[in-house]
RNA sequence: GGGCGCGUAGCUCAGCGGUAGAGCGCUCGCCUUACAAGCGAGUGGUCGGGGGUUCGAACCCCUCCGCGCCCA
């Protein structure tokens, strides 16, 4: 801990403290972790907000992480960019809206909670009101209600959320934590539910049974967004079908998927099959007829440059299907196996060697049964192609037709993509090229997006469909839940005019099974946090909001659904900018995540390098850049933290103070010093404007080594001093420091606002951020930076004699051009004094300034 | 295959039309009363290759090579 604490009564960060003896960093993070908290330093005045112009608030629609995850420096590095926007923000003067959000929704808390507790969800069972999990997770997953699990959920997140506020404080977030919000919360399922009827109303959200990408492990539709394509081991198999005039050869990854055959494709301009157009082949082993028909996306070159469309073995084949109108004959089920009866018009007793089997011993047995039946024509090639995965999944997509819920994006509507991508550049993106990723995105969507989920722990549409006097339901016409009602459950809520013992009965209702996409959830995080749904006075001030931080890998998911719905429900934007951080990478340039195992915890870099060094490393990431994690630069900040306590402590040691002010600057060189400072103000400052926090960073740490290592050491010996000098040099020591404290404070929070307490009242991080105009105008730059040059040459004289810095100088003699004589001269004072030089002429002379530099004689040499 | 970004000192990066820069590293010095968790000095690059524009190119244009990310 810093030795003075005792001297601090006062909440009032700074008031009473004194300069301790000997400043140390360790315990700074302790003891304003603590003290913001009190002070309440960081808290968003909301009344004080309203009644100011709205261009007085900077609102930042913080990424909510995610509670069940972990969060590594990555994670630390992307915030602290946040974070020092919202803290330069704050400095100039504005009502700072810097809420926290937790993402505990979704799929990665449901699988926590899974393997935290040993449980799984089983709709079937009714609530256990008594019940509490084991103590340690059993071999088997103990079946439990979905309410139960929802509440499992809810206990674990919790746990997990406040190690993350923990951390978040840690790392010295500004955030008001007054505001967090939750993605499970009863606002936020209200706000989605709320949404998503606004979205049904006016037709941007609709049902649709379609074929759709499935993931058969966690057995639930998935996104386009939720894609990706991985390279998997497959092999082409050449099977013979029969055609009018002799056997048609088609190649095909999936042979097990022949029942399930409803036509041949070939390209219009392929002359091999041109012939064969309108005809029709019949499938070995089933002997089904189908026709064959051409298509443009039939590639001539690939295999036979005849393919079967399957319904369905990928996403050309639901092209084709739809395009073409063909009939379909599905095999797969949820489960991924294939359904027990075939469908129509194939015969049984060929398929019955199929039924229940996975796709991969179906394809074995297929090939048994097309060798025996000599179909295939010689041995499977094997090839490497891109199958498509549910990012977060383990087996192969199918797809399987079921009834999902939509909300339009522009994948089926020209009018509606041209739209969406006009939002994107009414957006300032940081950097500015991250529009692409966007623009790429929208034009190359091929399908709405699809939102609805066949999980357990989420959000429930709130919709209930009518059973007919059969027991079906009645999906054209859905009974919806009354606006007011919000959030409901339809699982246990019952919809207006039934009751409860209606539910699943003939003449009765059902609720709509399904959770919404997180997405669909996270995609209103503007909304949720600033009180759409709880504070519409609030929203309709902070709203758009003025940045979304956020990484790259998220903008077509969380980026871009955010813009869908607010294009929807408010028809705007929903913020002015997008500031996107790149990775922290490992030295081989890889992603630094947890499942590569390459993660470093952020908990130990900041103990052992200290909060401001972490943070000092993170903002010479600039937006949008990888960075390599490197434990040397960390070392780096961390000095510089040091010796900001250090100078802090020689200027405020020397009787500099507050009282201090740019009147008594008179001499020359200081107020040079001053002028300089003013440049770097005004650089920094336009720098943060652009969010170049880099930048800014940059041009104070420069002018801040410079000020320590020459100006310091040049007017130190006068500055000890009691005359008009002395106090000229102190009042200039005192205001610089202060501007760049002031400068620095966003990047290190806590060893700013510990020097800070020296001698303010008040925190550093409710101070004004500098401006140029509280310097002392008129003053020559060239003043200090011709004094430096000159004292750099007499070092470079006693270092290349191997003499200390306190070495004796007989005589130097400064030749130097014409202009710059007067400047030399100024500075004569501080010159003398710093070079320890009895005796210093200066003359003009042609050429840069050079000195001829005697050493006195070594006392005892 | 398409899009985007990047290749500058051993490392991390600035510079983006006018004489190659910083920090780290390394070498050599220095106990200097703010700081030895420090200070001073030095070392180090045909700015990925090739063409072009220009009085002048790391910077602009073309092309090639390599790396990364996103999308097919």
């Amino acid at each position: 801990m810093a030795a003075d604490t005792s001297a601090l009564e006062s909440t009032a960060p700074g008031v009473g403290a004194v300069v301790p003896e000997k400043p140390t960093l360790d315990g700074l993070e302790e003891k304003w972790v603590a003290r913001w908290a009190e002070g309440d330093t960081y808290a968003f005045d909301r009344a004080g907000a309203l009644s100011a112009p709205r261009s007085e608030t900077y609102a930042i629609d913080t990424p909510p992480p995610t509670a069940s995850g972990s969060l590594h420096v990555g994670h630390v590095f992307s915030y602290t960019h946040t974070d020092i926007v919202a803290r330069y923000q704050r400095m100039r003067g504005k009502h700072v809206f810097y809420p926290m959000g937790w993402d505990d929704n979704g799929l990665p808390t449901e699988r926590r909670v899974q393997n935290f507790y040993g449980v799984r969800c089983d709709p079937s069972l009714p609530y256990d009101s008594s019940f509490e999990p084991p103590e340690e997770p059993g071999k088997d997953q103990l079946p439990i209600s979905r309410r139960n699990f929802v509440e499992l959920c809810e206990r674990l997140t919790a746990v997990d959320e406040a190690e993350f506020e923990k951390l978040w404080r840690r790392v010295g977030l500004s955030v008001d934590w007054s505001g967090v919000y939750r993605t499970v919360s009863e606002t936020s399922r209200a706000t989605a539910q709320r949404m998503f009827l606004h979205n049904l109303a006016r037709g941007e959200a609709y049902a649709q049974e379609a074929p759709t990408l499935w993931d058969v492990t966690f057995r639930t539709a998935v996104a386009q967004a939720e894609l990706e394509d991985r390279e998997r081991p497959g092999a082409y198999h050449r099977i013979g079908f029969a055609g009018p005039e002799g056997p048609v050869f088609i190649e095909t990854t999936r042979p097990e998927l022949l029942p399930a055959c409803v036509a041949l494709v070939a390209h219009p301009d392929d002359e091999r099959y041109q012939p064969l157009f309108g005809q029709t082949v019949r499938t070995p082993l089933f002997d089904v007829e189908v026709p064959v028909v051409a298509h443009r996306l039939a590639e001539p070159d690939k295999g036979s440059g005849i393919a079967m469309i399957c319904t369905f073995g990928d996403l050309n084949d639901v092209t084709w299907w739809r395009e073409l109108q063909l009939p379909t004959r599905a095999v797969i089920g949820w489960d991924g196996r294939f359904v027990a009866d075939p469908p129509d018009g194939v015969p049984a007793d060929v398929y019955a060697e199929l039924a229940g089997k996975t796709s991969f011993s179906a394809q074995a047995r297929i090939v048994e049964l097309l060798r025996e039946s000599g179909d295939l024509v010689g041995d499977p090639a094997p090839i490497t192609h891109p199958v498509k995965f549910f990012e977060k999944g383990e087996r192969p997509l199918e797809i399987v037709t079921t009834r999902q819920w939509y909300i339009r994006n522009g994948g089926r509507d020209a009018d509606l993509r041209d739209a969406l991508v006009a939002r994107g550049r009414e957006i300032q993106w940081v950097p500015e090229h991250m529009r692409h990723r966007y623009e790429n995105w929208v034009e190359g969507l091929n399908g709405d997006w699809l939102v609805s989920r066949q999980r357990f722990f989420g959000v429930p549409f709130p919709v209930w469909y009518r059973l007919d006097a059969e027991g079906e339901p009645v999906f054209d016409e859905p009974l919806l839940a009354p606006e007011s009602a919000l959030p409901v459950d339809p699982s246990s809520d019952v919809p207006d005019g039934f009751t409860g013992d209606q539910r699943g009965v003939p003449g009765g209702f059902i609720a709509d099974p399904d959770v919404m996409d997180t997405w669909a959830t996270s995609s209103l995080s503007p909304q949720v946090a600033s009180g759409w749904d709880t504070d519409p006075e609030l929203f309709a001030h902070v709203f758009p909001m003025d940045q979304r931080p956020q990484a790259h890998d998220i903008i077509r998911t969380w980026l871009f659904s955010t813009v869908v719905r607010s294009h929807f429900e408010h028809g705007t934007v929903p913020w002015s900018h997008a500031t996107i951080s790149g990775f922290v990478v490992d030295p081989d340039r890889k992603k630094m995540s947890k499942s590569k195992g390459n993660a470093t915890t952020p908990l130990d870099v900041l103990e052992r390098y200290g909060t401001d060094a972490v943070r000092w490393r993170a903002a010479g990431a600039r937006p949008g850049a990888d960075s390599p994690f490197d434990e040397a630069q960390m070392k780096v900040g961390r000095r510089l933290a040091i010796k900001l306590l250090n100078v802090g402590k020689f200027v405020l040691g020397l009787g500099a103070s507050a009282a201090l002010t740019a009147d008594a600057v008179t001499e020359p060189i200081d107020r040079g010093l001053l002028a300089s400072l003013a440049t770097v103000v005004d650089e920094a400052t336009a720098a943060m404007d652009a969010y170049n926090y880099t930048r800014a960073l940059e041009v104070t740490e420069a002018f801040f080594w410079s000020f320590c290592d020459d100006y310091v050491e040049l007017v130190k010996t006068r500055a000890y001093a009691s005359d008009e000098g002395a106090r000229s040099a102190q009042a200039a020591l005192a205001l610089a420091l202060s501007v760049q404290l002031r400068l620095l404070a966003p990047v290190l929070p806590f060893v700013t606002e510990e020097v800070w307490s020296w001698w303010q009242g008040g925190s550093v991080h409710r101070a004004l951020w500098p401006t140029a105009t509280e310097l002392p105008t008129g003053g020559d730059r060239a003043v200090p930076a011709v004094a430096a040059e000159t004292l750099a040459i007499v070092r470079k004289a006693k270092s290349e004699a191997k003499q200390s810095m306190r070495a004796d100088v007989a005589s130097a003699t400064v030749t130097a051009p014409e202009v710059q004589v007067a400047l030399v001269e100024a500075a004569r004072r501080d010159l003398t004094a710093a070079g320890r030089i009895e005796s210093l002429t200066v003359v003009a002379g042609d050429g840069p300034l050079t000195v001829d530099v005697v050493l006195a004689e070594a006392p005892d040499a």
